[in-house]
RNA sequence: GCCCGAGUGGCGGAACUGGUAUACGCGCACGACUUAAAAUCGUGUCUCGCAAGGGAUGUGGGUUCGAUUCCCACCUCGGGCACCA
């Protein structure tokens, strides 16, 4: 045996492994199925960073443990391939976005390969293949035709940079969420999906499903679903408003009422004010400021009065005053609210500043009152519907013709993928028409209706469209008919155990909820809900505990790692250097405690075989597994370790075993190096034993275990050697024995008053009273008893005695 | 401002339902092997103390025989949301 050389272990295996096809699903197994999902990654020109591999070696470790415990595992990955920076990269250098994402998806390829993780490569899809987006076209057909795609002026966040329409949830706070530019309100027809007509399912259907905590709350509060009451007041002019509040029962303390400037019955109030000018340049003033001025934290609440105009509270007829004010926003409850300074701080912040009257009235039931002024209770939310569109060229082609005669129309279904063509200049234009625009060649079409002129639609759908549906391609690829068969989603749906990170907890993991339910709702697809679990994985950190970026220099590629540590350490590593769902910093000089714990399993590996080959002898091949059990004839000498040993063996195989289920993958590392340097201490370690740690390590560190199994051979084949030997990847997970575990002996610790002053050995059986009579006899804890009133003893089974005194 | 999460050796971290705090790893020191070095192995490594013993899990309090773990208040860091009525 050769000392450990992983450049040729490890290329050796992921071949073989390539060839024999061991990590394949299959759509036809009598076996249960486990689906298990990673992100797809977005393939950047950076290639694969650190962070890429913690969430795909977690859920390979996950995933090749399900597969030795028998299951049919589901383990794919593909290319999240649409996105500005291809398109950026794709301006600057003419080249065309096609070929740029070829290049790219060659090294995410070869990178994960390089890594050993079990993908099922057979089923790789791309987002930007023509196979793949005319079922993401089709799926937006599907919306178009039950109303919930529809096309709306509306504001929308503008990148002046970027030339782009943003989503609210990308322009936060006023910032392009890509090259952080200010952004800027433009008006501007836009195709938009109805996601708020799912809101309430959104939110309570997450009871259904395994989520951590922090996920389904970040949920929760993105889709922010408030109930509260929607009551009327009546003014001066013949126009009511309408307010929304969740604090109906402070109805008696309203001492004004605000419009948002943007309040859709603006101009009948502002036409009828006294002071319509003032009012009018106002509310100017307010839509030429950007969202950041808007919203600045320290910003000044600002308001005018709608002179001579008044609401009447329905609650007891007073008379109040009417405001237009920007702290209240129009797209949220009914643009409107009724102010209680009292009971309100932004209110009362307003009222201060404004010299609005304060007042302190007794609450009423909301219930009662919001039916007694004739109201009525509603739920809001804050969720918006969703900006389906971009004006860039790098995305999918939205499915819809504009035909001067019809007006929109859907392209018919047999005319799809609408295939992206090839542009000589992938820049969008200053109007914020996409590139697409000036191809007249693909613009101009006959309408599928009436044959007369039509053009396409040049938008094009977001980033997010892609990625809301691909786990239900990854169980059908290659089908044409459609997007999955109904077989196959009922064999594999719904994704068993969905890891990612926490920045695609509230946008991705909603959207795909989203698009499930809508599917689910047409009857194609048979779950509720997409994933059953999710888990988050924390990021990894640079050294120095900052965020790894190129202008730092701080990015560690896993090509180098993987060149002079192996893949074995890099996953060990990255398994064992903090738990999985918290940030770690990313510690080069840590590598080596990895690679040493691999080199020690090697080293025992060659002990091992060494043994064996000279009890065996050169003669015979080694027969110990066709002998009958317990047979003694002719038997060979076999070596054997100590109870001890074993018991620890077994000690371990659970441990690991609960760890990984747990994604205790940092504890399970642990276990198994405190297993390992017992067993090189082992004077004769057993085959079996060795083996059964072999399979516990194999889901972290698959090639080295591999390897040796092969140089140790099958126990249950006559042949010692040979290829033909079932890869230790797929051979059964080892069961422990509870009877081995169960020590008959335990340490039981004696305290006096809380503090630790002895221990003691007692039989595992042994009775109560016993054992607190041998703790008081204990000598070193009778100098702390001694002259001492003992008041009472605690005896905690199996841990500790406890004497107060 | 609001909502989460976290504060444990020089460092990454462990302690699963309240029961030996600091497992495992990195680093460091010393020793063995070696002509030497590397690698490997062994020993030690929270702190004060010669010792007996005492003190430490962000700070202060509480509950308990017993608290890293539960409760209250505060401090610091990380993340998310941010005028959502």
């Amino acid at each position: 045996m050769k000392s450990y050389d992983h450049k040729k272990i490890e290329k050796k295996w992921q071949d073989l492994w390539d060839k024999k096809k061991i990590y394949q699903a299959n759509d036809k197994s009598k076996k249960p199925k486990f689906y298990s999902l990673v992100e797809f990654p977005y393939p950047s020109g950076d290639g694969l960073h650190v962070g890429h591999p913690r969430s795909y070696v977690g859920m390979d470790v996950i995933s090749r443990k399900k597969r030795m415990d028998g299951y049919n595992v589901l383990y794919p990955m593909g290319w999240d391939a649409f996105g500005l920076p291809t398109e950026n990269f794709a301006i600057k250098t003419g080249k065309q976005p096609k070929v740029i994402t070829k290049k790219n998806t060659d090294t995410f390829r070869r990178q994960a390969k390089s890594l050993g993780i079990s993908f099922d490569w057979s089923r790789e899809i791309n987002t930007t293949d023509p196979n793949y987006y005319k079922w993401t076209q089709w799926i937006f057909l599907q919306f178009l035709k039950k109303g919930l795609a529809y096309k709306a002026k509306s504001e929308i966040n503008w990148c002046p940079k970027d030339k782009i329409g943003l989503a609210n949830e990308e322009a936060v706070g006023g910032i392009c969420d890509r090259c952080g530019t200010p952004t800027i309100k433009k008006e501007k027809e836009q195709w938009m999906l109805a996601i708020t007509k799912y809101a309430d399912r959104l939110d309570k259907d997450l009871d259904l499903v395994d989520y951590p905590e922090r996920v389904k709350l970040s949920q929760r509060n993105w889709i922010g679903k408030s109930e509260g009451s929607e009551i009327e007041f009546k003014t001066s002019i013949n126009r009511n408003i309408k307010v929304f509040t969740t604090r109906a029962d402070t109805l008696f303390g309203v001492t004004y009422v605000v419009l948002a400037p943007e309040h859709p019955n603006i101009g009948e109030f502002l036409v009828q004010s006294k002071n319509m000018a003032e009012v009018s340049q106002y509310i100017r003033e307010v839509k030429s400021r950007t969202e950041i001025e808007r919203t600045a934290e320290d910003k000044e609440k600002t308001g005018v009065e709608l002179k001579e105009i008044y609401a009447i509270n329905p609650a007891n007829g007073e008379e109040v005053p009417v405001w237009v004010a920007d702290y209240v926003l129009a797209g949220y409850g009914t643009g409107a609210v009724m102010a209680v300074p009292q009971h309100d701080a932004r209110d009362k912040e307003f009222a201060e500043k404004y010299n609005l009257p304060i007042i302190d009235r007794p609450l009423v039931n909301a219930e009662e009152i919001t039916q007694k002024v004739g109201g009525k209770m509603v739920t809001k939310f804050k969720l918006r519907d969703w900006v389906f569109s971009r004006q860039r060229y790098w995305g999918e082609p939205i499915p819809v013709i504009n035909c001067e005669k019809c007006g929109l129309v859907p392209v018919p279904e047999k005319d799809l993928p609408v295939k992206l063509p090839e542009v000589k200049n992938y820049k969008p234009t200053d109007t914020g028409e996409s590139p697409l625009a000036s191809i007249s060649k693909w613009v101009n079409v006959k309408c599928p209706k009436c044959g007369g002129k039509a053009k396409r639609e040049t938008d094009t759908m977001p980033n997010w469209a892609g990625s809301s549906w691909y786990y239900l391609r990854y169980v059908d690829p290659k089908n044409k008919k459609e997007f999955a068969s109904k077989k196959n989603l009922k064999y594999w749906t719904p994704v068993d155990w969905y890891n990612g990170g926490m920045e695609h907890t509230t946008l991705h993991l909603l959207y795909s909820r989203f698009w499930h339910k809508f599917l689910y709702d047409l009857k194609l697809v048979p779950t509720v809900e997409p994933y059953k679990k999710r888990t988050s994985h924390g990021m990894i950190l640079g050294e120095g505990g900052v965020k790894m970026s190129k202008s730092l220099g701080n990015v560690v590629n896993p090509d180098e790692i993987v060149k002079i540590y192996g893949a074995d350490t890099l996953r060990v590593y990255e398994m064992f250097m903090g738990p999985f769902e918290e940030t770690a910093v990313w510690n080069t000089d840590s590598i080596i405690g990895a690679r040493r714990f691999i080199e020690k399993v090697w080293r025992i590996g060659e002990k091992v075989i060494k043994t064996e080959s000279s009890l065996s002898g050169s003669l015979s091949p080694r027969a110990r597994g066709a002998l009958p059990l317990g047979s003694t004839a002719c038997e060979t000498p076999r070596q054997e370790n100590s109870v001890l040993l074993t018991k620890l063996l077994h000690k371990t195989i659970k441990k690991v075993s609960g760890d990984i289920e747990a994604m205790r993958f940092n504890t399970a590392i642990s276990a198994m190096m405190i297993l390992v340097t017992e067993m090189e201490k082992e004077q004769g370690l057993s085959l079996e034993d060795y083996k059964k740690f072999l399979q516990i390590l194999a889901p972290f560190a698959p090639h080295v275990a591999e390897e040796i199994w092969h140089l140790l051979g099958d126990p249950t084949s006559p042949r010692l050697r040979g290829a033909k030997e079932k890869s230790i990847n797929i051979s059964d997970w080892p069961e422990w024995d509870e009877k081995l575990i169960k020590e008959d002996e335990m340490k039981i610790m004696i305290q006096v008053n809380g503090k630790v002053r002895g221990e003691i050995m007692v039989g595992s059986n042994e009775n109560e009273e016993k054992i607190k009579k041998e703790a008081q006899e204990h000598l070193s804890v009778k100098k702390f008893t001694e002259g001492k009133e003992i008041k009472k003893i605690i005896y905690v089974k199996g841990r500790l005695v406890n004497i107060v005194i």
